[in-house]
RNA sequence: GGUGGGGUGGCCGAGUGGCUAAUGGCAGCAGACUGUAAAUCUGCCGCGCUUUGCGCUACGUAGGUUCGAAUCCUACCCCCACCA
């Protein structure tokens, strides 16, 4: 039920399958984020015809609201927003980090003032693997504790120790639901869940190795993620910590580096063995007018696209493309029309989904290498110059 | 015709003697955004220059008072309300 093959790879790049009780998920693959149960500003056909085969949901944000048994009670997220591919939710690991000043962190758990109401509600590995048990993703991610990328080797050293004694909980917990599954599941038909743990240790390599030995220590594991990037440290950063892990990664599993990225991280992360992806900039940058194209990114608003008839990225195949000019997508973001930030929004997920399509297809003939380094020289050169 | 109110930078609109090139807002221009407290946030926004500074022009028009005026006085032009 959660199998992962490696089909083909080219140096650390990996294209294989994972499967899924909603269905296979061909990688290297971008997921889009969908925190309240849906991918923002999209109707789920539209992210089903972007390609999508798999989105992310969000523990904390769908506890606070509407709650975990307001979805459990029709039958579970894919139920309740009609999604039927697969889902992963994050643990509200996350939120630890984001919500800083909201939060305070105990071995216990994390302790959030709502950002909704102000409320105190707190956040442990045991109710995060309840909540996500309840909402029935096909992935579960441990709950873990995120550290700033300028961390220090001690608060980084203390984030990933507590990672790591979290997951003990987390492991112990979903083992328990999964045991218990008919009866306490309201998902209908009940559906299994699958837990994966997350790499921590900032940017300190020794850190990272240790979290993925203690990691690795209470496997085996259907999939494994890389947290705790993307987070404020330089991509050389990021990079050197994704070499650091690759030789170490168990190669049967699907790699997941969370919360990356843009076009390029995605290439680079590729690069480095990397199988999963997600981010919000798709959407929440194609929300605020920013696109990402082959030549470079483009501002939506710039004036000197008001009489543009082009498309936004004459080598996208995404819907927006297909159908409108630069000049009507400006207009609609200068008039605040909500049809302009979907459009853009639809092409951003697009445009990272496709890249995931053509890294597989590259790794697939072994031609990875080239067709990153060639178009990460368009994109960075801005080809119109 | 009379009485009262008012004319401020592309627009709206504060300011009633120096701290005012002039608060705000809008419009405009540019930028940021990485497991979503974000359809958000930041910067610029009279003209010119050797741009953390300097010069010039500017608060209906013209003149005056004053060391100094968008702010006070006089005349004129225009707008609005009410009264005839």
């Amino acid at each position: 039920m959660f199998e992962f093959r490696v089909e083909a790879t080219e140096g650390l790049a990996r294209a294989g399958t994972l499967l899924l009780p909603h269905g296979a998920v061909e990688t290297p693959a971008f997921m889009p984020v969908g925190t309240h149960g849906t991918v923002r500003g999209l109707h789920p056909e539209e992210v089903r015809r972007a390609g999508a085969q798999i989105i992310l949901g969000n523990t904390y944000h769908l506890h606070l609201r509407p709650g975990e048994s307001a979805i459990a009670a029709v039958g579970g997220l894919h139920r309740f927003t009609t999604w039927d591919r697969p889902m992963l939710t994050d643990s509200g690991g996350f939120q630890v980090f984001s919500l800083e000043g909201l939060r305070s962190i105990g071995e216990p758990g994390v302790e959030f003032v709502s950002h909704l109401d102000g409320s105190r509600r707190t956040l442990t590995p045991e109710s995060s693997m309840e909540i996500q048990w309840a909402l029935g993703a096909d992935v579960a991610m441990a709950f873990d504790h995120v550290v700033p990328g300028q961390a220090d080797w001690a608060m980084a050293e203390e984030g990933m120790e507590r990672t790591l004694r979290w997951l003990d909980r987390c492991r112990a917990r979903h083992a328990r639901l999964t045991a218990e599954q008919p009866s306490r599941r309201a998902a209908e038909p009940p559906s299994p869940q699958t837990l994966w743990p997350i790499v921590q240790g900032g940017t300190h390599a020794d850190l990272r190795l240790r979290s993925l030995e203690g990691i690795l220590a209470r496997g085996p594991w259907t999939g494994i993620a890389i947290g705790g990037l993307s987070v404020g440290e330089p991509k050389p950063v990021m990079h050197r910590v994704l070499e650091g892990l690759a030789p170490i990664l168990p190669a049967e599993a699907p790699r997941y580096l969370m919360g990356v990225g843009f076009p390029d991280d995605l290439l680079e992360g590729i690069a480095r063995g990397v199988d999963l992806f997600d981010c919000v900039a798709a959407t929440r940058n194609g929300r605020h007018g920013s696109a990402w194209t082959s030549t470079g990114k483009v501002n939506i608003r710039a004036a000197h696209l008001r009489l543009s008839e082009e498309p936004l990225d004459p080598a996208c195949d995404c819907e927006t493309c297909a159908r409108f000019p630069r000049a009507y997508l400006r207009h609609l973001f200068m008039a605040e029309e909500m049809l302009g930030l979907r459009l853009v929004s639809i092409h951003n997920i697009r445009f990272l989904i496709r890249l995931g399509e053509q890294s597989r297809a590259a790794i697939r003939e072994g031609t990875f290498d080239r067709f990153r380094r060639d178009w990460l020289e368009r994109y960075h050169h801005r080809g119109e110059s």
